[in-house]
DNA sequence: CTGTTAGCGCTTTCAG
DNA sequence: CTGAAAGCGCTAACAG
């Protein structure tokens, strides 16, 4: 005998034959399009169902209507603030929208990507949002592209949060054009020589930075002297590496260090701090992103706006959005703090 | 005419005739326990199913075999580091164990989990974690426990995370001893004088970190005068303008400020800076989680550390264990740095 | 408007 | 070991 007697879930079944009528009309008072079933009977069913604790099985309505409700959400590291905020945004405007997320996390390696994408699809999502710079040099790329090629043969929708890079609707982020808003604005305030902080110079967010920051400064006939620019991962850490890989070769004259993400540009004002020198007066800092933290590191940094909220906002309106070549950049802004302060 | 063609998903079916096999062979090969198809048929399935790019449809594998491989998971607010941190463990852990996760952001409104708990339920998920601190003034507590109970008569399992106290099996995380002890090494550094910002004084993870707080005081004798104790929002500006708070009603001879959450004392960091005030200096600042971020404020704050990403992979573990009646606490352990020097 | 009856894609007895 | 057939819970024609 067994222990526990695990109950089977109510089904329309229960409910239809609770109300006393048939599981079509069951069907269409509890989910079926408006205004086909006498208030009598709807009130009926409405009632068992409440009475019942029924509740539909979606999976069941997903099989039998031949769609699901559910995104997919891949980001790179959830716990970055830069994807939590934007996976915040596509939660809230799912829900609104009343669908369901369902998400997963690559690592940022793009062999774990394609297989989370192969195995999501299964899930027949209507849509599938990749977050997360894409690599230039990705091996699997024609892979994960036929694969996503293939979800849209069959009516998904794939939206991309970067660059717009793949042959799929994307929410484009004015990296380039931001960095090289922002060289302007540091050489207005009086900066002349520059450092640089990047990820590899393969992940593409990275790179398009970096490029638009040199050639923002280029336009002023400024250049990073080749040995001031250090690649280390796209990571808080990188960041501290990276600053102490700066100072390891000696700072010199440098005035001011151009991290690509505030993440990055949080940890080289640690590292910074901790080798004594003091971030916004010995040395200059910048970032990019301008994750919520920035405000409350000392100083406050200096960095390049992207309203991450409303970019994953604006992912799925993308991917509703009935126009199959729609395609949305996002303004960025440069906001100076006191990590910059003019000289 | 149709503009596109919305190709159908390959099917199961599919497969079986391109491999000349019948469906259930198909299906066997593909999904059901091992050795049971010979070789031969095996491999030929298996090369027709990568010939077609065929992904077996979850949901139709869902409604037949009755029960899902999803892990649903609830959180307050997404872009809370310390959630994100939970939901990374969350995440993690249950790709390890084959599960998808799909997620919910409550925005800590205790009607929206109940909503949320109820449409998640349709999803038949075998998982569900709840995280996010529970309310002592919970109106739809009565209808959470029986929408969770419910789900766990059909064979669900229930995980909360937070404080033991509701039936339901939970990684209970030790706030109450956690702050004691903060408390006591505070002392113990010479502190005597002391302020606190805590959130709602229903919210039960406020209460138990500020009662342990008081509690490890009273152990010396020492108590925080009424006046010096402001609750605000559990978020970074409810942290902010507690502070101010404090601030404005004069800080007098208060020597430290005991915030419940990091987030919260990151942001009076931020306020006390605003006045002028240098933390670490000219005052004490301890929080409580141990979020990434606290080592990179200035100065680096004193906590109570929470392994946040264990915290989300024991929830799982926890739902996966055969033990119907198992709990676990998380030890939490302090972390002395330089936003309360030893005085 | 309501009920009957096919499926949806897949798993799983149950015979062969 | 393999195939035929009966569901799983629900929706969507299709007749009344």
């Amino acid at each position: 005998m067994e222990i526990a007697s695990r109950k089977a879930p109510v089904t329309l079944h229960d409910v239809a034959r609770e109300a006393g009528v048939s599981l079509a009309t069951a069907s269409r008072a509890l989910n079926g399009s408006e205004r086909k079933v006498h208030e009598s009977y709807r009130s009926r069913v409405l009632d068992a169902a409440a009475r019942l604790n029924y509740t539909p099985n979606l999976s069941a309505q997903a099989v039998a209507k031949g769609g699901t409700n559910t995104v997919a959400l891949l980001v790179a590291d959830i716990a970055d603030p830069y994807f939590s905020s934007i996976a915040a945004g596509v939660i809230r405007a799912s829900e609104e929208a009343g669908l369901v997320v369902t998400m997963a996390v690559t690592e940022r390696s793009t062999a774990r990507e394609l297989e989370l994408v192969r195995a999501l699809r299964g899930q027949r999502p209507r849509v599938m949002i990749l977050a997360g710079s894409r690599s230039s040099t990705e091996t699997d790329q024609d892979a994960l592209i036929s694969e996503l090629q293939a979800f849209e043969a069959t009516g998904g929708r794939v939206v991309f949060v970067s660059q717009h890079e793949l042959p799929f609707e994307t929410v484009a982020i004015e990296n380039a054009e931001g960095a090289k808003q922002l060289a302007r604005e540091l050489v207005a305030l009086g900066y002349r020589r520059f450092a640089a902080i990047t990820g590899s110079r393969t992940l593409l967010t990275a790179r398009d930075r970096l490029s638009g920051f040199v050639e923002g400064l280029a336009e002023s006939g400024i250049e990073i002297p080749e040995n001031r620019i250090v690649a280390t991962e796209f990571t808080r850490d990188g960041g501290f590496d990276g600053a102490n890989a700066l100072l390891a070769q000696g700072l010199d004259d440098t005035e001011l260090i151009f991290a690509v993400s505030d993440v990055m540009a949080v940890g080289a004002l640690s590292a910074l701090r901790e080798a004594g020198i003091v971030p916004g007066e010995d040395i200059a800092v910048a970032g990019f992103d301008d994750i919520p933290t920035v405000r409350d590191v000392t100083p406050p940094l200096s960095t390049v706006n992207i309203p991450l909220v409303e970019v994953g906002r604006r992912a799925i309106a993308l991917a509703l959005s009935t126009d199959d070549t729609a395609n949305d950049t996002i303004t960025t802004t440069v906001v100076l703090r006191d990590s910059t302060p003019s000289r």
